[in-house]
DNA sequence: GTCTATAACGAGATAGAC
DNA sequence: GTCTATCTCGTTATAGAC
């Protein structure tokens, strides 16, 4: 999900950074052609060359988010081995973006889902019906090496968790208060985990989540 | 002076209730007073006869939605005794702006937060504020009765459902699935109950939920 | 690729008649 | 209270020079 960006980036790529933080911060109808030219310093009508319409933009930008989050989930399941780990590793990608005082992408659209071209809808239904899909995967796993004890099937317990994460950024947010998220996410991943896993990983749990003052690992 | 016919409210009233739909469906960014005038069928002049500002309007319809949300929840307290039926009260008023078809005002203004007028942010801090104490209060009261068994401070335990309940508002709109809602709510709940209570309760509250848009059991 | 200039439209808001 | 008419500004988008 982080990675470093050269100095110099090309024209397109810095629109998309800029475009994508206003997008963030300020979802797709809170936003202007105007204000990305001004920050990217080029007009307005050099903007529609590199993205003829505001839709195409928006859909780039969700393809691009979705791209990388997928690639955080591959990171994850190579570098994590047991499925708490990779909870863990899961939660701790909302809480980057949180900390780099942004909404999730696709949880701001979603709230504006209705007003959204059509386009841009389906790519937002895809990226969270792939992440729905990949922590089903993952709580299957846990629930197979008993490292975590479900009482519903797994896809539903996927869905809640994937709603209250972002549920959990957007009210984090209005009130100004990103402890708000962080104490949200150590309850629901304390759920999950089975209660003889639960007891041995708690002391680095909580040590892992309480000593971050802003990002990096 | 009695005006029992909700057929015949007056403009300022239908007003509010035209633009309260608007905000739920499509944000405070996504309808203009146009979108209100047509459909109350009166000039958008008008409509600054009553609500000078779309801000003024904004700030009302919080207020309103805030009052009509506290009145609920009186509601609940008298007519409810228990923790675990005031509980699935609540989560009930949630479920029933969803089968409205609409996301909850606040957690759609939550979105939007960065972009709205100074006073309709501190309205609806005070909203957000408001649902926490009245849940903290609650779940106090189950841990005490010893119907609920919270693992960690019920404001956090308060927080967490918040935000989780407005995240899987979000998600079930965007997706076109309310039942996404239904089932995350169940879980959510269930993990609250103690032990004890729980199986004492699951048959009923599983023929509760499910009498509706039946799936699962 | 980026610019100037402008089109075409919709937004929130106001003046003043009735 | 509601109307017509209008204002001003911001929006997305296009044409054509450089």
């Amino acid at each position: 999900m982080s990675d470093p960006k050269p100095a110099a980036a090309n024209t397109t790529t810095r629109i998309l950074d800029v475009a994508e933080r206003l997008m963030q911060t300020r979802g797709f109808n809170g936003f202007s052609y105007a204000d990305i030219a001004a920050e990217v310093r080029i007009t307005k009508a050099s903007l529609h060359y590199h993205f003829a319409t505001k839709a195409e933009l928006g859909c780039t930008l969700i393809e691009r988010y979705s791209a990388a989050f997928e690639s955080a989930l591959q990171r994850i399941g190579r570098e994590r081995a047991d499925a708490p780990a990779r909870l863990r590793a899961y939660v701790k990608l909302y809480a980057e973006v949180l900390a780099d005082e942004r909404m999730c992408l696709c949880g701001m659209l979603a709230a504006e889902y209705a007003t959204l071209p059509e386009p841009m809808q389906r790519a937002l239904r895809a990226f969270f019906a792939a992440n729905e899909r990949w922590l089903t995967q993952l709580l299957e796993q846990g629930q197979q090496e008993g490292s975590l004890a479900l009482r519903v099937p797994a896809c539903e317990a996927a869905a809640m968790l994937v709603g209250a994460l972002e549920g959990g950024m957007l009210l984090a947010r209005a009130s100004g208060d990103p402890a708000k998220f962080t104490g949200a996410a150590r309850l629901l991943l304390a759920q999950l985990e089975s209660p003889a896993a639960a007891s041995a990983n708690r002391r680095v749990r909580v040590a892992r989540f309480a000593a971050r003052p802003a990002r990096r690992s």
